[in-house]
DNA sequence: TTTCATATTTGTAATCATTACAGATTAATA
DNA sequence: TATTAATCTGTAATGATTACAAATATGAAA
C-alpha cells in the first residue's frame, strides 16, 4: 500500500463521489500501479483480496471515474482501453512488441490550444503518442542476434 | 470514380501485391473516401456494387494495406479502426458528439523525431490527435438553443 | 487445352472487450 | 425498524475482429 488512503478518500469525496470499498481499492491500484492498466490487469489482481469484486464493477467505476476527470482512458492499442491516473500533460510511447505504454514527458504548449478553436472545432483533450520498439525489447533483441 | 485506376494499379503492383477486383475497389473507395471510414462503411457500399463481397475480404485487404504502409490505422475512437490512406505526416480531431475525424494540418517536426531514439525508444510512428466538439456540432448546437 | 499447385475470396464460427440488465446486497433515511 | 435509494454482482447480449476451412479464381507446366 503505498498510496495513502485518506488522500484516495478525499479525492472522491471532493467530487460527490462515494467512498465505496471497491472504488477505493480500484482507486489505490491505479495510484500505485502507473503502468496504463487494463481492465483485466485491474479486476485480476483486487480479485485476489475482494474474492467478490465483479469485472462488472470495475467497469462501472472506471467510468464514473472518467466522467470525473479521475482517470484518463487511453485507446492507442486499438484493442483495450488502457486507464492512467496521471492527470498531467504527458505524452506516451506504446511498444508494438510488448504492448507497454511509457509516459514521454516532453512539454508542449498546450495551454495554448486547449479549450481554444482549431479551425472552428472546439479542443478539449490533446493526446500524443509515438510507436515503435522500447528500449527493453531492443535490448532482448540485441542478446538473441 | 474520382480517382485514376490506372494509378491504383500502379500502387498495388508497386509495392507487389496481386491487384484483384476487390482490392482495387477498397483502395479506389479509400482513394475517394477520405473521412477516416471504418470497414463496416467500406463494406456497406462496395456490397452494392459487388454483390458477393465478403467482409472478410475488407479485413484481409486491409490488413495487407496496412502492412504495405498503403493505409494507417486509427485507433483513437476506442470502438473500431479507422482507416486513412492520407500517409502525409497530419494530426486528427475526433468529435466526442458525431465521431467524425478530421484532418488537422499543423506542421510539427516530425523528421527529428521519426527513425530516432527517445528515451531509448525507437521512433516508428507519431501520432497526434483532439478531442472535442466538432465545428458543425458547435452550430447545430447553437440553432436548439 | 488440361492438370495441378497456389493465391484469393467467401461464409461461418469463435474470440474478446465492453455494455445491458435485472436481481442481490448494502447504505442512508425516516 | 421499515422504506428507499445506491451500489454491486452475475449473466446475457452486443459488436468488432479473427480463425478457419471450403469454394473459387489464377497461373504455370505438361
Ligand atoms: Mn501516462
Ligand atoms: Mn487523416
Ligand atoms: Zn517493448
Ligand atoms: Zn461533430
Amino acid at each position: 500500500m503505498i498510496t495513502n488512503m485518506k488522500h484516495i478518500k478525499k479525492e472522491l469525496t471532493d467530487k460527490n463521489i462515494k467512498p465505496t470499498y471497491q472504488r477505493l481499492c480500484i482507486l489505490e491500484y491505479l495510484h500505485d500501479n502507473l503502468v496504463h492498466p487494463t481492465v483485466d490487469m485491474i479486476y485480476n489482481k483486487l480479485v485476489d483480496r475482494i474474492p467478490t469484486m465483479s469485472k462488472t464493477t470495475v467497469y462501472n467505476t472506471l467510468k464514473i471515474f472518467s466522467e470525473n476527470n479521475i482517470v484518463n482512458e487511453i485507446t492507442i492499442t486499438g484493442t483495450e482501453t488502457r486507464y492512467d491516473t496521471n492527470c498531467k500533460s504527458h505524452q506516451h510511447f506504446l511498444c508494438k512488441k510488448c504492448k507497454k505504454i511509457y509516459d514521454i514527458n516532453i512539454t508542449y504548449q498546450d495551454s495554448e490550444i486547449i479549450n481554444k478553436d482549431i479551425f472552428g472545432h472546439k479542443v478539449q483533450e490533446i493526446h500524443g503518442y509515438f510507436k515503435g520498439i522500447c528500449k527493453q525489447c531492443l535490448e532482448n533483441d540485441k542478446i538473441k542476434d
